[in-house]
DNA sequence: TTGTACGCGTTATCAT
DNA sequence: ATGATAACGCGTACAA
């Protein structure tokens, strides 16, 4: 790995004509520009920017933390932050946190995750990061993050009500009101529903758009339609006969995985889903297309919330040390794939 | 973000002093040493790391470019990645070359790709990473890569003929070989295959598993038996009806898509998979546990493997520049997951 | 147009 | 035991 300086002696020239050429500060003439260039060329010549950072201060390089990688939301959301960040040319550095490995499934209870949160970012900020996207496993407040970063930061798939952290998430309520809002144009009006856990924010959110779609169809929302689950198919399967007492014509099911427990359960029943009865999905999994009749679904819009995370930690950034951030928070919106589950009435 | 400097006047010391403390390079008084850590704790000093790496030339940072993060098979190796590298104490730089969003699947084929790669590398190399792992999305023969480079690089789920640059890969071989040997371990003999796309690396390893399983199981291997399809679902439909004219007992797809398809045909030929007749699929995609009946196929060590690629990358670091690496591969065995779909005969 | 000198935050060497 | 100072590789005033 040659430096600056030996470029600079064998082109016979001073360090600061190299620097100026790699920066394109002009003054320089075509002739000693070209003989640098190709001595750069030929010995191969990158710019340490470890250096160049420490003179800088851009590292052009953010940190992103992920609770688990092999949860399924987090890859497309990080190919969303990624596909941002190479169009601004932002290099990203990883923190995969493993909470999923490291402790059960209630991580976020226990008191080591804190500090372990807040001792990544400090070494996050150590290496110089410009800014820093958290990205959850499932969306919940989270606020264990230190106060007074020196760098933005930004919550997604998640969200916060610390100062000056922004978040952005699924417009969850909006999914659920679009679907079914179209199982109602597909003449459904005794819509059941299975929920996922109780307290989770998704289910609460989807709870809410189902209501609103209820309400703008003119239909009366029946609380005894609502049966909660615990996101699990074993749990779409077990629901699904008390939903078929109360002579529902559709299911909608708040996870793809019950949506085929439900499937299970119909089948043993002898109702055909897409002819006797309808039933939906949410989150459209890889399977949801591979159910039989394929499941009608909604799509979570992963890849555009690590995108939009991006759009808004580096807008942040150019900002600079200005006007603290509000703590918004951002939704996009789901997007539905319509397949074969649902039959008209 | 306070620095070494501030620290040291605040507490009337030297930088030297402040240094030796933070580092433990003795030679410091007891007395000297609390009062300068109390003020580093209320300061909240954090070392300026890219300063550091500057001076010592370690950035305890290795870069990992990933073909497509989104491809199913990245997330748990990088997953395996991140878990030794945390115990090692290194961090990641990520690349994500999103390969198949901006070229079709046959990006390798591009003559962009190889420029991409090696842009992405020399990227790395000026952030001053003491490593690099590559991560493929699928295997195959990997020779983009650049000679010479300053730092050990490892290929992961795919293999390199490149003097000094190791490969890491799944022992299909073992795998096929494994599941096949259960098959004939519960009475089969008659085991048609439905293959993979011809010129995979995956396709040729797994039917030398498949015939070696016969060949230690006494088992003549007949050619009619094996049909080719191409990874995807409709193929594993396709294909079945020929191979049950062949009279198979069993049928041994090379990825849980196609056995879903296989599945599906024989659901309506009416033969009971598990009880009429056996399949087993490959890779233990998600939804293989949610067949009816569950697959039983064999599970792709994708954590190891990344694991295995930070091991052999960081074993290289610490030898420096020492004797050449080899081009050596290693093979990472498969793990079966037995369940509903093999019946005994 | 080109070169010199300094500083970025550290660590390491060598005095004191 | 502690401090002054020279690197590390680069960018950039300012001088030439």
């Amino acid at each position: 790995m040659p430096t600056i300086k030996e470029i600079a002696k064998i082109s016979g020239v001073s360090v600061a004509t190299v620097s100026n050429i790699i920066n394109e500060k002009g003054k320089v003439s075509e002739e000693t520009r070209i003989r640098v260039q190709k001595v750069i060329e030929e010995m191969n010549y990158t710019p340490n920017s470890v250096a160049k950072n420490l003179k800088t201060k851009n590292s052009r390089c953010i940190g992103v933390i992920a609770e688990d990688m092999t949860v399924f939301a987090l890859p497309d959301i990080i190919d969303g932050i990624t596909e941002y960040c190479e169009k601004e040319d932002y290099q990203i550095l990883l923190v995969n946190l493993r909470l999923y490995k490291k402790f059960e499934d209630t991580y976020y209870q226990s008191d080591r995750y804190g500090a372990i949160v807040q001792r990544e970012i400090y070494k996050l900020l150590s290496k110089q990061v410009e800014g820093i996207i958290y990205v959850a496993a499932h969306e919940r407040l989270i606020n264990v993050l230190p106060q007074q970063l020196p760098v933005p930061m930004v919550v997604a798939y998640s969200y916060t009500t610390q100062k000056g952290i922004p978040s952005v998430m699924v417009s969850d309520e909006q999914g659920a009101r679009e679907l079914v809002k179209y199982l109602i144009s597909m003449g459904h009006r005794r819509i059941g529903v299975i929920a996922g856990k109780k307290d989770s924010m998704h289910t609460r959110s989807r709870l809410e758009g189902y209501q609103r779609a209820l309400f703008e169809g003119n239909v009366l929302y029946d609380p005894d339609l609502v049966v909660y689950g615990d996101w699990e198919r074993p749990s779409g399967y077990r629901n699904t006969d008390y939903l078929l007492e109360k002579n529902v014509t559709a299911i909608f099911c708040m996870n793809d995985f019950m949506a085929g427990g439900a499937y299970d359960r119909l089948d043993e029943r002898k109702r055909k889903v897409g002819k006797d009865i309808a039933v939906v999905g949410y989150d459209n999994r890889e399977m949801a297309g591979y159910e039989k009749p394929p499941l009608t679904t909604m799509g979570l819009p992963l890849h555009d919330i690590g995108y939009r995370a991006s759009e808004i930690i580096i807008e942040l950034m150019k900002q600079d040390e200005k006007a603290e951030a509000e703590s918004s928070i951002a939704y996009v919106d789901c997007k539905a794939f319509i397949r074969d589950s649902v039959n008209r009435i």
